[in-house]
DNA sequence: TATTACACTGCAAACGTTTTATTTATTATA
DNA sequence: TATAATAAATAAAACGTTTGCAGTGTAATA
């Protein structure tokens, strides 16, 4: 085990104190000036000896961290995936690490948020994304405790909002209502929901979806409203179910692409053809959308602008002035509909 | 910012000393004893505390740390989040964290994976999984310097091993022989391939795929060997390639999933039945490769013998009578076939 | 020339742990 | 009773940085 090489090796390699390499590398703004000179000197000595700083030491040190924390409960997720690429790009950007303690969806590995954001706390900011599962005991113990590190919620809808944390998200509503009023201007009437979380973005959804449906077509059919589980497996599930009905619909609104995949299997195997039969609009736009028999007409989330923001936030909340006291702003973002080739004027069956 | 909760605040509250509240809570073995009434005095305080260790403070003392580093290129990938899961449990189960630095598969971002190395060198471990795209470059500098960190290649195949480190991968060999043979089975001659990397195991399996052809078809067509890019898009224009061909192939083996779900389409476009017309077969066995239509017939990595190896294989390194002289083990795992839609007897067209 | 200002550089004190060495009280042995 | 052994707890020295403060020369001003 190699000895590590620390800033006084640099120091002694460069004939110049630790302090001098120190402020040389780290780079911040001082009032203490550095000749050119010596600048080079070190800058090269650290060059030459491979040199990194130890990071335990330097956060031990220092409480800004640059670095950025991340929860999120399900990985394997594409829609989720791409949602962590694109805050890491939008972190990096503006010089912050992204490390990520993700939690289990497997209910049997009791996930305890609380847990995960005590290890995360040393970071200069938190992400919450996506709805996480947790207890109310989990958020409660922030509270209790006087959480210092700055917070962020990323889709997490705005109902699963908790204390005075700035959040972001997707307006779920405004998905919705893109999706239904291409339907309906289709001439869809007989439109079926795919989804039934208890909570989160997800539910969101379903209730804007009932309201459209209360607003446009009058009451909504209960058996029309599919509670499946949010996976492939559970829109493969709730499809199924939904073909099998009396009545079939005429339309399908899938809560996210992950369960509109599993229904267009779902369909596949009924006989039903997407979209002459049946139409299917999924939410997310997540890569594979675009390569689905048929492609997939989706709602695409803006993943960028969520990112950008949601960093710019944290961002805010660490400068020295920030007031934790002021009311917590809420910033939604619009989503977009992308027209593939799921969906189609009704009734030709 | 409230003030952070230190050990000594545990220490006061329990009445006893620093050093005690430390052997109390790291749970380490030492020779000193500590009597049952203190020790649970010391956990009261902790809990009502929310005391949690500073991890720089921990991390610049102990050289032991807990976690184990992963670098890996692309994770929206489906198969390497797969993987990155399946990696994380492994830790888990063995008191490990694990955190991801993960490298940018856009080359605009040159992914300096040195650099992430060296941020990482102070886990307890280090997995490199994947093929990374790296700069030879990039790995001399840890001969170089002299690497001192357990390291552990994953699934880079058996091509892109560097330096004197363990390495374990699934083999690629016995996965394409197992893919070949039961098209060949099936009674196809005329079998193409969908890939073509310059390295890492994607390049491992077009080898394989050669050899086969080899042994059994005769001389490869040259024709047959689509040099795609790994990504459904990759898969998609490969495949529209084949099938323009004078002669098209009667089934077609893509390199991994991703491909033979863009293959998929680029079929359906072309009005080439998937397995009537022809057959098809991925690699990988991503979670959606059960909902394609048709579904995809594909060759199951053994993901979860994979990660258990590798951390099993890092925590062997870690062991203080390590040997880091003994030449490296290498060990391969087995990939299964799973057989599901997409690939019929030829010559019905 | 004596003073002040300025451009650099270095010293040493934190930061919150773990761990080695030491101390104190208690019990067993001679 | 004196001594050794043991149990339990503490004191203090690292670990590798950052940073407030104090120092050194040298140039500009009085």
């Amino acid at each position: 085990m190699a000895k590590n090489i620390t800033i006084r090796d640099v120091a002694a390699r460069a004939g110049v104190s630790v302090s001098t390499v120190s402020r040389t590398l780290s780079g911040v703004e001082t009032p203490i000036p550095i000749s050119e000179e010596t600048r080079e000197r070190v800058l090269q000595a650290a060059r030459e000896l491979a040199y990194r700083p130890h990071p335990g030491a330097r956060l031990l040190r220092s409480k800004a961290t640059n670095m950025l924390g991340l929860i999120v409960r399900e990985i394997e997720d594409p829609f989720f995936a791409q949602l962590v690429k694109a805050l890491r790009s939008a972190a990096k950007e503006r010089g912050f690490e992204l490390v990520m303690g993700y939690a289990e969806a497997d209910p049997s590995e009791a996930l305890r948020i609380s847990e995960l954001m005590m290890d995360l706390r040393y970071c200069d900011g938190l992400f919450l994304v996506g709805d996480l599962r947790e207890t109310p005991e989990d958020l409660a113990q922030l509270e209790r405790i006087g959480w210092s590190v700055p917070l962020a919620m990323v889709n997490r809808g705005s109902s699963q909002l908790v204390g005075n944390y700035p959040s972001i998200t997707t307006d779920n509503r405004s998905g919705v209502w893109l999706a239904m009023d291409y339907l309906a201007g289709l001439g869809h009437t007989r439109v079926a929901f795919l989804g039934g979380e208890r909570a989160g973005d997800l539910r969101e959804r379903q209730q804007a979806y009932l309201a459209y449906v209360s607003d446009h077509f009058g009451l909504p059919d209960p058996a029309y409203v599919q509670a499946a589980e949010n996976s492939m497996q559970g829109g493969y599930e709730g499809m199924r179910a939904l073909l099998s009905l009396p009545e079939p619909p005429g339309a399908v609104f899938a809560s996210d692409d992950n369960m509109a995949i599993g229904a267009l299997r779902a369909a596949y195997e009924a006989g039903a053809r997407v979209p002459q039969d049946v139409s299917l609009v999924g939410f997310d736009d997540i890569h594979i959308a675009s390569f689905t028999t048929p492609r997939l007409t989706t709602i695409r989330q803006p993943v960028d602008e969520l990112s950008c923001k949601a960093v710019e936030l944290l961002q805010e909340m660490g400068k020295p002035g920030w007031d934790s006291a002021r009311p917590a702003q809420h910033i939604s973002a619009l989503p977009e509909l992308v027209i593939r080739e799921s969906c189609s004027a009704p009734g030709r069956s």
